[in-house]
DNA sequence: GACCCTTTGAAGGCC
DNA sequence: GGCCTTCAAAGGGTC
């Protein structure tokens, strides 16, 4: 079965999401059944999501806490379906030009056997996009600028090859300038990956700018960590990487965005000593989603809350269908591939005790014991019937009714 | 300014 | 293998 995964001896792809389920038969009938009825459910739910979004207040979202439980298990029911979704799809779901903007589709994809463009169409379609971008382009923190038009290290016509799919076996590693002393020699499955630039894209604008002509699959390098990371999170390439955090804490894509980050870089050299950067973890199926959907709710409801619109965003997870969550698992997937080749020696547990909402150090270490401590606490508390927290109150008190029922 | 809240999923550690 | 904990994003709210 040609999976998504089993390209080119790359085994670094989540296979337990590749399972495979292929003699359940009936069985698997049966799932499909539930997940209809299931659907529908969600659906109900759903719209009526979206008729409180569209009326509430911002507390309208309040919890509806108690369905939780119910919806658990979901995930796993999913994810038979994700891999009956990728027997369907051939493999062929990312590679699908319908992903213009994605930028690990624009990758010569190293997972996948036969990796050149397919013209074969994706059959899930979930949001339309406007000029040839992939609707998920938004999930992407990458920024423009440091694509646009062109950067001076890269050769023109790569620039002006407007969405070619580039493949694996070009020699791609003289695209970028290599770090002195750098690469010797990097093989093509190692090598930078070329950036599509879409025509009739807006080379820039703001938020935007994460999301549109995404440098992406060129924002995530192949080289070996060591040699990615400047001192404050860049890669050589001067290209910071989306998962590269600067010490300060917070990612600060906008910063980079709006080309500030030279700027943060020269403050940040002023500063004592220099710090680690601090990778992120990859973002899983759900973050992408939000990433892609949260400006969306913002704009249909007057929430701000980050947390009430979370809610909403998970209720609307949960009433999406397969097909289409499968498509957010699968490019957290790619994501979780590329950034283990990108840092093959980063843990999660790396950023336990980085303390990455503030500084990396020692100082950030007690404070990690501190928050765990907390958050223990507070578990014992709920246990215990203890003290809840205003935002559940406040939540309880302001929900209509009838908006916790769902 | 640090932390909370809220969501789901991934990953690591422990038993 | 199951359970627990932490982190990932986001930004208003709280202390």
């Amino acid at each position: 079965m040609p999976q998504l995964s089993s390209g080119g001896g790359d085994d670094l792809g989540a296979n337990d999401e590749m399972i495979s389920f292929k003699d359940e038969g009936e069985q698997e009938e049966k799932i499909q059944e539930n997940a209809f009825t299931e659907r529908d459910l969600a659906d109900l739910k759903s719209s009526l999501v979206n008729e409180s979004e569209i009326s509430q207040s911002p507390s309208a979202a309040a919890a509806r806490r108690g369905h939780q439980g119910e919806q658990r298990g979901f995930p796993d029911k999913h994810r038979e379906h994700l891999e009956g979704v990728s027997k369907q799809q051939d493999g062929s779901m990312y590679k699908s030009a319908a992903y213009p903007g994605y930028p690990f589709l624009m990758l010569p994809d190293p997972y996948l056997p036969n990796s050149s463009v397919s013209p074969s169409s994706n059959k899930v379609s979930v949001v339309q996009q406007s000029h040839g971008m992939h609707p998920l382009t938004s999930l992407l923190p990458y920024s423009n600028d440091h694509f646009s038009p062109s950067p001076p290290h890269l050769p023109t016509d790569m620039s002006q090859k407007t969405g070619v799919h580039r493949h694996q076996s070009q020699d791609l590693s003289g695209y970028y300038s290599l770090p002195p002393g750098g690469v010797g020699q990097i093989p093509p499955s190692m090598s930078w990956q070329s950036q599509p630039v879409y025509p009739g894209l807006s080379p820039c604008g703001f938020r935007q700018s994460y999301s549109s002509n995404l440098p992406s699959a060129s924002s995530y390098t192949r080289f070996p960590h060591s040699l990615m990371l400047g001192p404050s999170g860049m890669h050589p390439t001067g290209i910071p990487h989306p998962a590269i955090v600067p010490p300060s804490g917070k990612q600060e894509h906008d910063q980079y965005d709006r080309g500030m980050y030279v700027k943060q870089q020269v403050e940040t050299k002023r500063e004592k000593e220099p710090k680690k950067p601090v990778i992120k973890k990859p973002l899983n199926a759900f973050m992408l989603y939000m990433k892609e959907m949260r400006a969306k709710v913002i704009a249909e409801c007057t929430l701000k809350e980050s947390a009430a619109i979370n809610q909403i965003l998970g209720r609307r997870w949960h009433a999406l269908t397969r097909e289409e969550q499968a498509k957010y698992y699968e490019l957290a997937r790619k994501e979780r591939q590329l950034h283990m080749q990108l840092y093959p020696t980063w843990s999660a547990r790396d950023n336990y005790e980085a303390g990455l909402s503030g500084v990396a150090g020692e100082k950030n270490k007690a404070d990690w014991g501190k928050k765990k401590r907390r958050k223990r606490e507070k578990q014992q508390d709920s246990n215990t019937g203890g003290k809840r927290s205003a935002f559940a109150t406040f939540k309880e008190e302001a929900a209509p009714a009838h908006l916790l029922q769902i």
